[in-house]
RNA sequence: GGCCCCAUCGUCUAGUGGACUAGGACGCGGCCCUUUCAAGGCUGAGAUCGCGGGUUCGAAUCCCGCUGGGGCUACCA
């Protein structure tokens, strides 16, 4: 094992790979990176794996695949290796068995042999009794059932208070007289949560432990697991406020399709935008700076301004943020963004709608309908007398033109001035005509993105007749 | 039920006893710009600071109670 080295930071996430990588591991994850960045410490990446029944290996890559597009990388972690390795926690059982072992044998811990139905029993009776449940400790004493196999380890609350100092909080304390005897060694063999987690972040050196909320009640357990191991205790716990539903609800995968990471990146959202708002999410500068760079936040972000109640999540404000970033791209950089939102479009095409779509995009993939007239056939509009002979009067100068914005824009303002009417009068007939919509990017870029015999043709065949 | 955390515009928040006729941002309304939609500029509405008691000359800010929300109380994490 490392010799511990109070003096420096070590922080670590520890996600469960369920399939889903879940918003508030990105939370949290970003938390931890920032408070590692800006203290030059360590960032560890654990996977919690300790579940058999919901975990599976290969969605490892789910999580990694997410953290990497928010650009949260780790120092360590299973793919990366480690001082501290393995960072699997299913591949550290020998440690948390030895563990169990020690505690067993100076009497900290017991092993319990009762039934799931037992246990069931006896929390229900106690909750028909209205009475605060804890475990019996029924195999500690005489009653405890014979000739039976299969057992759990209990840790044996020795009770009394815990305290320790939370980042955001101030000064904890828990009374664990009201904590039963917890498990901490499944029948299965393997650790709980409550367990693997204290023991490893005591065997990784982890100094400071930044999670959700609602870890907040779990942190007497682990305290006494490593006081009971005789190990020195995280130097601080930072326990960052939930993030919300829109309704108040905690984010739930089933019921809330935000709380799922990679719909951020099908949707076309920035993850450097996604970065910005979680980070306001919960949290302010205390200044009215809104936008924040990575390396921004590193050196503004302090937990003494993070809030202690949970924050809702507002698509709104992500959309706002998200936009803010892509008016702020260059033009290389939001083709090449665009790229995978538009795969019917070479990037010639794409490099060319830039300027018409950069401040029209509250998410990137917003571009696609913008621009579906592009790849699809639009039906012919029905046009008045009086419309069809505005797109006439277009198409007589459009033929003749160089087919970019500029000569189009001008040419089509000498049809308007002609006509003694407003533009809309000739620009709508012609964008109905070239998209079936009412809603397009600017008439001069609208009509250029088309080749210009296809866009000829369909104005054409809006006044009725072929090219 | 028990324990713990929390509570300012619809949402995210500023505010740490007098500068608060409670500030900002998103969203919403209006006006301007304009070629539709955006973007941008200006402007407006919107919070009796969850409720009730205290403390104080004075409370959004301190204390108590209540209510409401959330978390933990699993051989989930």
């Amino acid at each position: 094992m490392a010799v511990p080295d109070a003096s420096k930071v070590r922080v670590r996430i520890a996600p469960s790979p369920t399939g889903f990588a879940h918003l508030g591991t990105a939370s949290t994850a970003l938390y931890n990176a920032l408070f590692a960045r800006a203290n030059g410490g360590t960032f560890v990446l654990r996977v919690d794996d300790t579940d058999l029944e919901r975990n599976r290996p290969e969605y490892e890559l789910v999580i990694y695949d997410a953290l990497h597009w928010l650009g949260l990388d780790w120092d360590e972690g299973p793919d990366k290796g480690g001082p501290d390795a393995p960072y699997r926690q299913s591949e550290r059982r020998d440690l948390y068995r030895e563990h169990a072992a020690r505690l067993l044998g100076e009497g900290k811990a017991y092993r319990c042999y009762c039934t799931r139905e037992e246990l069931d029993a006896e929390r229900k009776q106690a909750q028909a009794e209205k009475r605060p449940y804890k475990y019996s400790r029924r195999c500690l004493g005489p009653d405890a059932p014979k000739d039976r196999t299969e057992f759990a380890v209990r840790f044996k609350v020795p009770g009394g208070e815990v305290k320790f100092k939370d980042m955001i909080r101030g000064d904890m304390s828990f009374d664990a007289d009201l904590i039963g005897d917890f498990i901490i060694v499944k029948s299965d063999g393997y650790p709980t949560y409550n367990f693997a987690s204290p023991v490893d972040d005591a065997a990784m050196n982890i100094s400071h432990v930044i999670r959700g909320e609602e870890h907040l009640s779990n942190t007497p357990y682990q305290l006494m697991i490593v006081d009971a191991l005789g190990y020195p205790r995280p130097v601080a716990y930072a326990h960052m406020p939930l993030i919300l539903a829109k309704d108040g609800a905690k984010l739930s995968k089933r019921k809330h399709p935000e709380a799922n990471l990679i719909l951020y990146r099908e949707e076309g959202y920035l993850p450097e935008a996604l970065i910005n708002y979680l980070a306001l999410l919960g949290w302010n500068p205390g200044t009215s700076q809104e936008i924040f760079t990575f390396d921004e936040l590193v050196l503004a972000f302090s937990f003494d301004r993070v809030q202690h109640a949970g924050a809702r999540f507002d698509w709104e404000k992500l959309n706002w943020i998200n936009g803010e970033y892509i008016r702020r791209l260059d033009d290389e950089e939001l083709a090449q963004r665009l790229k995978p939102f538009l795969p019917k479009l070479d990037d010639a095409t794409i490099r060319r709608a830039v300027p018409a779509l950069r401040t029209r995009l509250p998410k990137l993939k917003a571009a696609a309908e913008l621009l579906e007239y592009l790849w699809t056939e639009p039906p012919a509009p029905q046009l008045e007398p009086e419309a069809a002979e505005r797109v006439r009067a277009a198409m007589a100068v459009l033929k003749e033109l160089p087919w970019e914005p500029e000569p189009i824009h001008e040419a089509l303002m000498g049809v308007v001035e002609k006509s003694g009417l407003g533009p809309n009068k000739t620009f709508m007939p012609v964008r109905l005509a070239v998209t079936g919509k009412k809603i397009s990017p600017p008439i001069d870029y609208t009509l250029a993105l088309l080749p210009k015999d296809v866009a000829l043709s369909r104005l054409q065949r809006a006044v009725g007749g072929s090219a």
